[in-house]
DNA sequence: CACGATACGGAGCAGCGTTCCGCTTTACCA
DNA sequence: TGGTAAAGCGGAACGCTGCTCCGTATCGTG
């Protein structure tokens, strides 16, 4: 405990309680109207004002990244236990692709927001690449040893680009992203 | 001429004066802006009110249509002109996506209101659609009656799927939207 | 030239994100 | 327990956006 002045002095009991109010209510809003919900109708939900959002999460990106992050770890914990249990690193990486399809696909408008280049964004960025993006090179690796697929393809460009598949996949029922992303994984298959 | 009551009784001259610098200034702005700039400004280039603006082309998809009209035609024409020439319909595919998605790439943030699902941009869907969606539907079928792809493709999941790769790939060096349109056509061939 | 029809301009409204500051609540200590 | 400074809160207010609406200006024609 003689380490360095805790940096964290401990939040006040209301503070801590509005916190969790607001996730609550923000996972609410974005289930109900999507992850671009106006930010007084989350204020709203929660019964604060808005300037408590801003204090707890200055940028809409900070208060997504953390209404989602226990389904994120839980995509990144996903994929040596993938690899792990599979049959072959290819079914593991199709599997584990899936399991960040349906993710992204289940919630309003995140598949848009990820690839937005808007600068309050940059978090939402940073942490989704961050954790998931080590994973994924690991499935590739792993693929590409095995000579199932051609080695080279960077993980971060085929993230975004499943990512982009997934953009306005939910409500329209003649667009099939999961279907789309399985061409793009079957077109990394070597020959 | 003595066909029912012309419903086009030739516009004012300042009207059709106007529209044109309107095309023009707004080609400027999207160039400069991306197609998301404010109407405010494209206003401010013409050197006309707003209201002027919503009086020519009442939403924004209508404008954007009305701008790139020239170069839709010319990708949906190219079609037919490829699958003439080339050795294999798999190649004329190839490169009718190809121009398609040189399209897209250069016209900022075109890729992603094409995507949109906004009430307002139906017109933009419902032109680029109907118009390039049997081009590419024809160089499938030709390309699977040839045995180069899987039949069952559907051209306008096709189409979309490409317009959401294209999505953030300008000022982006990381992302190369081309390569991975190239692997979902890949993906498409028949093993 | 005069007079309707047509088109124009931009003020004004509503919805959004974001900031800022007076007031309230909390935690701590005498 | 009572008092006080700090931490936190609420929401008015600002700027930027799309879009409408109507008084005014311009055009084409008899």
């Amino acid at each position: 405990m003689s380490e360095a002045g805790s940096p964290a002095p401990r939040k006040r009991a209301d503070a801590r309680r509005n916190e969790k109010t607001l996730l609550d209510a923000a996972a609410a809003a974005f289930i109900a109207s999507g992850v671009d919900v106006p930010v007084r109708d989350i204020a709203a939900r929660a019964g604060v004002g808005v300037g408590t959002i801003y204090r707890h999460f200055p940028t809409r990106a900070d208060l997504i990244v953390a209404v989602y992050r226990h389904q994120v770890e839980a995509c990144a914990e996903a994929g040596p236990a993938l690899l792990a249990d599979s049959d072959s690193p290819h079914a593991a990486l199709t599997q584990w692709i899936d399991l960040f399809v349906d993710f992204l696909v289940t919630k309003h408008g995140l598949a848009g927001a990820m690839q937005s280049d808007d600068a309050a964004f940059t978090t939402l960025h940073a942490y989704f690449l961050d954790r998931l993006v080590p994973v994924c090179d690991r499935l590739l690796d792993a693929a590409a040893a095995a000579g199932e697929i051609h080695a080279g393809m960077d993980a971060y460009q085929l993230m975004r680009g499943v990512g982009n598949l997934c953009i306005g996949a939910e409500n329209n029922p003649r667009y099939d992203a999961r279907r789309l992303v399985g061409l793009l994984i079957a077109g990394l298959r070597a020959r």
